[in-house]
RNA sequence: CGGGAUGUAGCGCAGUCCGGUUAGCGCACCACGUUAGGGACGUGGGGGUCGCAGGUUCAAAUCCUGUCAUCCCGACCA
């Protein structure tokens, strides 16, 4: 008898931790926040990965790598960047272990010290602007577009799975431009990609914005994000795209010819997504039941249950499984089929709903009379027997409504939570009670921001792009005026 | 970095206050049998340096000292 998962409305943070752990997304390693992802966490990131490298192959960026530690020296020279990065950096000071003394053990070799120490890197700007200072000498070299797959590491003091670990998994873009308005451009691209992405495959609805000053990424001058709701009210920056200016430039000494022959710093960019999107995914669609996946990120998206007494009933159901698998895999729809018998339906059942898979097929011996075939859908839990006839466009075509079916629920949910306010209480009433994202004037300074985090941690998720929000008005907290609401929210 | 907890089988825990046969329970695992349309049951079985190092004692999972690690709550962050 295994336990059920907690109920989500009870205890969010419990029902999320326990769901990605049985899920069989990840776990705690027992290392610090390191994280273990296992097999099928890792699959559904593949898919991700998969459809976010061809969107940028299709705006023209290339795959590199660099280099996981970057001399501590690197990060002096953006002052931003330091401030922004230093408090979780992680130091590499050695190069060498020796046996102790009494031979039992191991320590650090004293001898082995770095002149250097060298940076684990918590993102790849320095390295990468002081390898593009080779790259680059005339306009002819520009744009350069690439985007690295790594992991990065952040020394973070608490953790949780996915959202937030010491190590993650990530890509970053990084690119250089002749000119500020192709680098802005580049920067918008790229949420609009980010944005696309979570609509189109994750179906979680976001909101498109730029980042106040205080919120903007260590060493930007425009930082684009995209914000999403998550089931508690909470807020998750699920992607960023920053315009940096000529701030890595300068400070990396870049520059190019241009073509009127004058030497001139590049504008730069650089855009990322991590392994946080895991956890968006699982905190936007998932219920009591467990993890329900969009069929476009789904390892499996149908997984066929045999229903038996005996041997002979098990090949009859095998072989209708095998047919119908072969009509499902011959419109490149990934099936798995259950025959294994250490579990029974019941079981089965329950298990593939804890893991995502959106379609259910389980086929017993009345089926097998009838000609049909049961068909339980994930998103709503609703079963269908159907003629098993055409049961490959049935599935096709269910597919497809399952996978709009969770944007609308996720967009309806998302656009009854934006609320605007016009009072400190009622914003403050909002977030306590409500939740979501709250739509309230600001006088632009970062004294306020900081104080309204102080008194609600709440925090400006950003200056909406998605929507006008421009309209006269005045500051919930100072009564200063303000020519356009922002949006905030308590975030993760 | 401040506050609080916890380390006992693969996982989750009891036992520790008040020391005493062979360290126990649930799940998982292995074998056999019965079962199978929403998390089956029976019988038998395997698995432990009680986080680590010292100390007290006739006797330590239990008491003392030290140490290491992890988790939770704050401040910080994708």
């Amino acid at each position: 008898m295994a336990k059920k998962l907690p109920k989500r409305s009870e205890d969010y943070s419990k029902w999320y931790n326990e769901l990605v752990v049985r899920a069989g997304l990840a776990e705690n390693s027992g290392v610090r926040g390191m994280m273990v992802i296992k097999p099928y966490g890792y699959a559904i990131w593949e898919k991700m990965q998969a459809q976010l490298d061809k969107m940028f192959k299709e705006t023209g960026h290339q795959n590199a790598y660099f280099p996981l530690l970057i001399p501590m020296s690197y990060f002096a020279k953006e002052a931003q960047h330091v401030e922004g990065f230093a408090k979780e950096a992680a130091v590499v000071t050695h190069y060498r272990l020796r046996t102790t003394a009494d031979g039992k053990g191991i320590e650090v070799d004293p001898a082995a010290k770095l002149e250097e120490p060298l940076i684990i890197r918590p993102t790849s700007e320095t390295i990468i602007w002081d390898t593009y200072r080779r790259w680059i000498q005339s306009y002819r070299d520009l744009p350069v577009l690439v985007n690295q797959w790594a992991n990065v590491m952040r020394w973070e003091m608490r953790t949780r799975l996915f959202l937030r670990t010491a190590e993650f998994l990530w890509q970053e873009g990084h690119t250089a431009h002749e000119t500020k308005d192709e680098a802005v451009r580049e920067a918008e691209q790229m949420i609009d990609v980010y944005a696309e992405f979570a609509r189109d495959y994750m179906a979680m609805p976001v909101i498109r914005g730029v980042k106040t000053p205080t919120e903007r990424f260590a060493g930007a001058e425009e930082t684009y994000t995209i914000e999403a709701l998550m089931q508690d009210g909470k807020a998750l920056q699920s992607g960023t795209s920053h315009f940096l200016g000529q701030n890595f430039a300068k400070a990396f000494d870049v520059k190019y010819l241009s073509r009127e022959g004058k030497l001139e710093y590049v504008w730069a960019t650089s855009w990322g997504v991590s392994t946080r999107l895991m956890g968006a995914l699982v905190m936007t669609h998932s219920d009591d039941n467990g993890l329900v996946l969009p069929p476009k990120l789904a390892p499996i998206q149908v997984v066929i249950i045999p229903i038996f007494r005996k041997a002979e009933q098990l090949e009859q159901i095998s072989a209708k499984a095998r047919e119908i698998m072969d009509k499902l895999r011959a419109k490149g729809i990934s099936v798995k089929y259950d025959d294994s018998d250490n579990y029974k339906p019941g079981w089965k059942f329950n298990e593939y709903e804890l893991k995502g898979v959106p379609v259910r097929i389980a086929i017993g011996p009345r089926d097998l009379e009838n000609g049909t075939v049961e068909v339980a859908r994930r998103d709503t839990l609703e079963k269908f027997v159907i003629p098993s006839e055409g049961i490959d466009l049935y599935v096709e075509n269910l597919l497809d409504k399952i996978q709009n079916n969770l944007y609308e629920r996720a967009l309806a949910y998302r656009n009854e939570h934006i609320t605007s306010v016009d009072s400190f209480e009622e914003f403050k009433d909002v977030l306590e009670n409500k939740g979501g994202f709250v739509l309230a004037h600001w006088d632009g300074t970062a004294e306020t921001e900081a104080k309204i985090k102080e008194l609600t941690k709440a925090t400006i998720r950003c200056i909406p792009l998605d929507f006008d929000t421009s309209e006269e008005g005045k500051d919930i907290l100072t009564g200063k005026p303000s020519k356009r609401r922002v949006l905030f929210a308590k975030a993760y």
